[in-house]
DNA sequence: GTTAATGCAAAAACTTTGCAAACCT
DNA sequence: AGGTTTGCAAAGTTTTTGCATTAAC
């Protein structure tokens, strides 16, 4: 694997997120440690998924909220955004390592994938092109282990 | 209208889209012609970007129709769309070979990457996750060269 | 006490839908 | 003629914005 340091056990990104926002002058808000929150347990969510959970622990936040607060954790490099859908982007949290996203276009399937699988890629990207992608952000739509033959047999 | 000759000839699926709609039983418009040559000639437009594109030719066509005609186009197979953008979908021409669009997150120039510069990928994935990539619908977002010394200087 | 952040409601941006009129075949 | 397609207007979604109030520092 990666030469990637502790991976997920103290969330090092979560541990220091007051920190984060401190630093930058930004204040402490129960809405924003609600919505991080969220993001980190719901894995890849939409804002209108984020309020939903918030909602769940009790909490009354605002949907302009949620988007405020996303906009602004993302700015911090404590959430990232990709597009699974061809309609809302949906949050995670960077505390999980980098990875891509597989969503198949047949029934809905997000698979993660490592970025090393992506490293010809990088490089060939980046030779042709002087091109660096953000891996982060990639979403690649296709079709998954299930959905493969299916969609085959009915193109005949 | 303009005494419209053969904008393009040696385009096979643009020489013959009208016997593609006949066949399924759709009918020939003038909006669904104009719909199609708009996006041929963009490149990558979005819904918007077509409609006004439509204006130029001094039609009037009614943008819930360019929304109706770009997914019916979609279906037929002649025009194809991506996300090059956080927002908007934009709609290209399956005439031109398949493509992957790089996009830079910092100017939004948009490039074509060959399929070519994903075969190992799309084998990484395959032997990964039994996953079949759809190259032609894949957007990667990262920086481009002129922009990528630009930014790191500002990470320091 | 200041000043940033939130809630609320209204606006904006984007897309879809119902239906009568117009048009293709 | 007959059924498809369009234009129009209205409604639906999602996201953004202004401003008074609340709350963090």
């Amino acid at each position: 694997m990666t030469s990637k340091s502790p991976a997920v056990e103290a969330s090092p990104a979560h541990a220091d997120w007051q920190q984060v926002l401190r630093e930058k002058g930004y204040r402490l808000t129960p809405q924003r440690e609600l919505v991080l929150s969220a993001v980190d347990e719901l894995g890849h969510a939409t804002p209108d998924e984020v309020l939903e959970k918030v909602h769940e622990q009790a909490a009354a936040v605002n949907i302009s909220t949620v988007y405020r607060t996303l906009e602004l954790l993302e700015e911090l490099g404590l959430v990232r955004h990709a597009h699974l859908s061809d309609r809302a982007p949906t949050y995670h949290s960077t505390r999980t390592p980098q990875h891509v996203h597989l969503v198949c276009r047949s029934c809905g399937a997000v698979l993660d994938a490592d970025v090393e699988e992506f490293s010809a890629m990088t490089r060939a990207l980046d030779a042709n092109h002087g091109f660096e992608p953000d891996l982060g952000h990639l979403t690649v739509f296709g079709l998954c282990e299930n959905c493969r033959p299916l969609v085959e047999e009915r193109a005949k």
